[in-house]
DNA sequence: ACCCATATATTCCATATGGAGTATATGAGT
DNA sequence: ACTCATATACTCCATATGGAATATATGGGT
């Protein structure tokens, strides 16, 4: 059973979307992109850097949904060229965003591989642990509350900010969690061992008894 | 300002520390890590594949944590390499889910881009993409519910399978998340409008009057 | 007039990642 | 006995990612 044929995936990074978005509003060379997206604070929520944007946009040429409408040199300065949305991208930007909307998709998020193998650490450790997670998702849930506030105050509305909304109620979700968890394990309810074959020696304590 | 010397920035992916967790348990080679993780459904958590496998071992014994202790050669099957944790990895396991546990990193969920541009949308068609994920979302607690039963019903203890608590803990919280959203927009209390200066068109509705 | 920090605009390159490819062994079915 | 799917155990390569390097322009201070 080979593979053959040309059956372009159609994967959107949500840099892509970004992109699309951006160009949506006016036409812009990738430098632009880049700085509009760091004014509004897009960068929080969408991984970027230089070496990705440039790439992202070939392939979005490539792709025939964005198209290079001048080239323009300003003095010496080196030579940018403005991209415009093409309909094609207009298209594939209402299916990208609809996709991101409806389908969760798989992530793996650091926390999970600690939480998987916290067992190996004492109790109290992991308490520790825990304890201070959960002062910094408070920290973090504070600063992103001042920044919405202040964005709010900007004449932003609910709606164009609604990514902050969400991302205050994850941390604040997790920062629940985790003192939860802390909890019970600070009070013995959560039984300190494995079970079944999985007999893994603990390690040693960060703090205590590490003569011997 | 120039930057010199080997500062080893002491990084540890996910993979790398399920790389020492197995090795402590028992040596391995690298298959076997990876069969391993698989049965323990540990793969649904840490991102897994053979490329970055063998190449994160490789940066482990390279920085002294893993070490070769023998290179089988069954019949005139490929080689197999077994590794053991080494002292300095020990530690350095110990380390990195301490780091894991207490600091929570920047994660950049695809969700978050979706909902960055839902204004692009007409309210009806994002209430319903909305309406749509929390059914997937609800799909996906119930399918992590029978498996930690299952596993539960197998012996093993709510310790040993803490992230899936916390999976389906994150899970639920975004899914009532996502319904109160909807609810919001259907009911108008979301006003559809972004404000100030952002005055980007509306993408034509997927469905409805798109004839002009 | 000159210096330097910062902004503008992109390119380049080393490393990371994902997945296909290679090669042999095993076991189930006909 | 023979075939074929699956398991074992990597290796290789194309692409993605992150960040440094390059090169010029601008504006404020001395």
């Amino acid at each position: 059973m080979e593979y053959m044929g040309e059956l372009e995936v159609e994967v959107f990074s949500p840099l892509a979307l970004s992109i699309l978005e951006l160009l949506d509003e006016r036409p812009m060379h990738p430098y632009e992109m880049a700085s509009t997206m760091r004014a509004r604070h897009h960068d929080e929520f969408i991984r970027l850097n230089f070496g990705t944007l440039y790439h992202t946009v070939d392939g979005l040429e490539r792709k025939g949904w964005i198209l290079p409408i001048e080239r323009e040199k300003e003095g010496r300065r080196p030579e940018r060229t403005i991209y415009r949305l093409a309909d094609a991208g207009r298209e594939a930007l209402t299916r990208a965003l609809g996709e991101l909307l409806r389908k969760p998709t798989r992530e793996y998020p650091q926390f999970a591989a600690g939480l998987m193998f916290m067992h190996h650490l004492a109790a109290a450790d992991a308490a520790h642990h825990l304890n201070q997670r959960a002062a910094l998702l408070d920290a973090q849930v504070t600063k992103f509350e001042h920044v919405l506030a202040e964005l709010r105050r900007q004449g932003l509305t609910r709606l164009a900010l609604i990514e902050m909304e969400h991302k205050i109620a994850m941390l604040d979700a997790e920062r629940k969690w985790v003192r939860k968890l802390e909890q019970e394990i600070v009070d013995g309810k959560l039984e300190w061992k494995v079970g079944i074959d999985s007999g893994h020696g603990m390690l040693r304590s960060s703090h205590g008894t590490s003569a011997h």
